[in-house]
DNA sequence: CGTCGTCTTGATCGTCTTCAATGTATGTGG
DNA sequence: CCACATACATTGAAGACGATCAAGACGACG
């Protein structure tokens, strides 16, 4: 069962140098891919970069927060708790991805800085007026709630149904191929995934405890599936098995 | 564990007669809710009925669909199926909900109609060129995802983290909530549900198995916490201690 | 009356959790 | 440098919860 971890809610860093729009890392998928010159211009103005250190709190459950923005660098958690203390990860957000929710006040989840990142925000009234006068931008983050509700029933599917062994196979898949993806490629054996969650983190993630999760990692590293090189980083032995584990293919 | 019923892709029933947009029962709370005069007319014009009997296909895995809309009338149900027929609902669509992805073309989801159900249809291109043109229409839809969301994130909550005895108690809690909301109460001792799901449908939407939710029905029965007119009709004999078993409260 | 689909109930089994101990890496102060 | 504390991870043993397998009940419908 998870724990009910109490993090810091330290104020973030200060900002680190901005890179201009045009030369940003994450123009090409961010919620601002679809911005024309103008709409740059207009984001350059209002942007601000903010940065936090891992296991530091974005936003709390409760939270009215006044910045929305996206995720430039690092990696951060989304979950949600039960009065009680169990935990479950929502959804893990990766550098484009977009936090916050325009239009609305409370957020209802827990973000946290699971390495160190770093992430572009705007005030939320000033957003908000941006997607008003710029449908580009508003057409863009509806996208991206489509991709974010398709990997939240995919992952329900996950939780409902798979058995712990599918679910560890299915966690390590879908880091291999968002790596892979990166060099344009599908995962491939040797490949090294450093997962940069904690046993709790990843047991969270998939609805299971850590013990758990600790022995299908040790079981698929005893029938050379994978070795771990430490606790944090795999490197992938069989993927084609690892595929036929995950219950995703026949 | 779930079966892997295969239902029949009939063309749907000839289209019942079609209300004026103005008349319409989900007017205030669907995707057109924030559309003026004159989007409504065009939104008339390009409106088309189709109604589907209990256990129809509306959409399937793979599919291309040409048409997008809103339930009028009805309960859908959302799912997807692992190779090996294992299966898990990941939404639960009512009147006002919306079905369908603008902007995307293969659907990666079952729909299928729970009760018979009635939808609000438009052809897919022209309900997008309408989008571009008017952003009121696009907002709502981002709206109306955001909401979906949330569901889901809650969904995976219950399905990661609660036991068969809280996943019963919440989706009983969630449909007493939704049937009182519409005379704008809460959920009170002696409340009749229609629960409109078979024990497959709840199973799967509760990622657990049929004997297990009747169990857990019966269990619940047997303390006074409900009692069972036939199966699938349910009167609440206990709201407050329900609450409590739905693992959501202290 | 027999069949079919749905639901209930019982007995047994297996997976995953729980509880507990141990291991390992990193950092701190004496 | 070493004792010690802390955080994270692994491993083992026992038990519980839900799944599986199997039988029977119930109602609708021919």
């Amino acid at each position: 069962m998870s724990t009910s971890d109490h993090r810091t809610l330290a104020s973030p860093a200060a900002a680190r140098s901005q890179p201009r729009c045009l030369d940003c890392t994450i123009r090409l998928q961010a919620v601002c891919s679809h911005a024309d010159m103008a709409e740059l211009a207009q984001l350059e103005r209002i942007k601000r970069y903010r940065s936090y250190a891992p296991g530091q709190l974005i936003a709390s459950s409760g939270d009215e927060p006044a910045l929305v923005g996206s995720i430039v660098d690092g990696v951060a958690q989304v979950s949600t708790l039960l009065p009680d203390g169990r935990r479950q990860m929502v959804g893990l957000l990766f550098p484009s991805d977009f936090v916050g929710r325009p239009g609305r006040s409370r957020i209802d989840h827990d973000v946290v800085a699971t390495t160190s990142v770093t992430l572009c925000m705007f005030r939320k009234v000033e957003f908000e007026r941006l997607l008003q006068a710029h449908p580009h931008i508003e057409r863009r983050l509806l996208e991206m709630t489509f991709d974010e509700l398709d990997a939240a029933r995919e992952w329900m599917l996950l939780l409902g149904r798979k058995t712990a062994r599918e679910k560890v196979a299915s966690l390590l898949l879908m880091m291999a191929r968002r790596d892979a993806a990166l060099s344009r490629r599908q995962p491939w054996d040797g490949q090294r995934l450093s997962l940069r969650l904690t046993r709790q983190a990843i047991a969270d993630y998939l609805g299971l405890t850590i013990e758990t999760v600790s022995r299908q990692l040790g079981a698929m590293r005893r029938e050379g599936l994978l070795s771990l090189r430490d606790p944090r980083s795999v490197e992938l032995r069989d993927t084609a098995r690892l595929a036929r584990e995950s219950g995703d293919t026949d």
